[in-house]
DNA sequence: ATGGTTTTTACTGCGTC
DNA sequence: GACGCGGTAAAAACCAT
């Protein structure tokens, strides 16, 4: 019932590069506009034809919106913009360490031992409160699990928040800073729809699987937290490159878990294990090799079980389309 | 705790390179 | 003979009750 669609995963390549950065220069290379820097998109666009010349600029904008001006009051200030990966979001007193003045000059010595202890003070109070130091060394882990995983940015943002929250609302006493942690990535990618399975996520976590199942219960329970059932399409791109397989299977990957999915195969088994399945079945009708072995070990699923549900994916996509 | 379902483990036989 | 594959039975894990 939702989308139903089958998303085509071919990167159009970036044929566009036309733009190859030959010098500054003023006017459009496609229809010789003038170009104009759009601050909002951090791009410089040709005002005649829309062409994109360059992306990716620093955007010095805020990084909030306000709708009105008391609003606007409220948000401004300096600095750099907040991030929730940072334990007090950015937002607190950093003492440089070069002992350099404002000009860049070196500082006396009397002058560097006295900047040492406002660091050393600094730093104390930065994290005094066992909220702050926790959060600190919680959001430490998300970092290091995430990047293990190959998890986006976003991902470890959405997990910084659920760990925050899950901070608030008093849910940790009890129960291990990592396991929540750990918890909070695991419900993060699962949001953000590029899951990992809990193999993959206690592999790289300090805490028991059954810890962590416990406490992802209890947290996304206690914080309402809204997880859908894992779809197994989401899996597909990550084995299907982890395979070094072709767009064409991952397309027909796709197929394949949409018509099971019309066909109800779906329901009590593991995503996982489907779309495994579908990754393997598809590249046997695309005549790439890979065996059973090798995607068992991408998916960390056994092979009995693929062979079972590529059965199965086999048949239903033959009712649901016969040849 | 229990029972039903799914996944895993371990083993066997078949065909192919 | 090693390898990929398919099947089976029993054990283990999981889930709702």
């Amino acid at each position: 019932m939702t989308d139903t669609t089958i998303r085509t995963y071919t990167n159009e390549t970036e044929d566009e590069e036309t733009t190859e950065r030959s010098g500054e220069q003023e006017h459009c290379p496609e229809c010789g506009g003038r170009l104009v820097s759009d601050d909002e998109h951090a791009e410089t666009v040709c005002s005649d034809c829309g062409l994109v010349v360059e992306e990716d600029e620093i955007d010095r904008g805020p990084e909030w919106r306000a709708f009105d001006s008391a609003e606007k009051d409220k948000k401004s200030r300096v600095g750099a913009p907040t991030t929730n990966m940072m334990h007090d979001q950015g937002l607190s007193t950093n003492i440089g360490w070069q002992d350099k003045d404002a000009y860049g000059r070196a500082l006396s010595s009397r002058q560097r031992q006295k900047m040492q202890r406002l660091r050393t003070w600094n730093e104390r109070f930065r994290t005094r409160d066992s909220k702050e130091r926790n959060l600190k060394q919680a959001l430490g882990e998300i970092d290091r699990m995430a990047s293990a995983l190959g998890l986006p940015e976003n991902v470890r943002e959405t997990a910084s928040v659920i760990y925050r929250r899950a901070l608030e609302e008093d849910l940790l006493p009890g129960r291990s800073i990592e396991g929540v942690a750990t918890a909070s990535l695991y419900a993060a990618a699962r949001q953000a729809g590029t899951p990992r399975s809990l193999d993959e996520i206690s592999a790289v976590s300090r805490v028991e699987k059954m810890e962590l199942t416990r406490t992802y219960r209890y947290v996304i329970r206690e914080l309402g937290l809204e997880v859908k059932p894992a779809d197994p399409e989401h899996y597909v791109p990550r084995f299907v490159s982890d395979l070094d397989l072709s767009d064409e299977t991952e397309r027909m990957a796709r197929e394949l878990l949409e018509s099971a999915r019309q066909e109800g195969v779906h329901s009590g088994k593991s995503p996982v294990g489907l779309a495994a399945a579908a990754v393997y079945a598809a590249a046997l009708l695309t005549n790439e090799k890979v065996t059973q072995n090798d995607v068992s070990e991408v998916a960390s699923i056994s092979e009995v079980t693929i062979r079972n549900r590529y059965k199965e994916l086999l048949e239903a996509s033959d009712t649901a389309a016969p040849a």
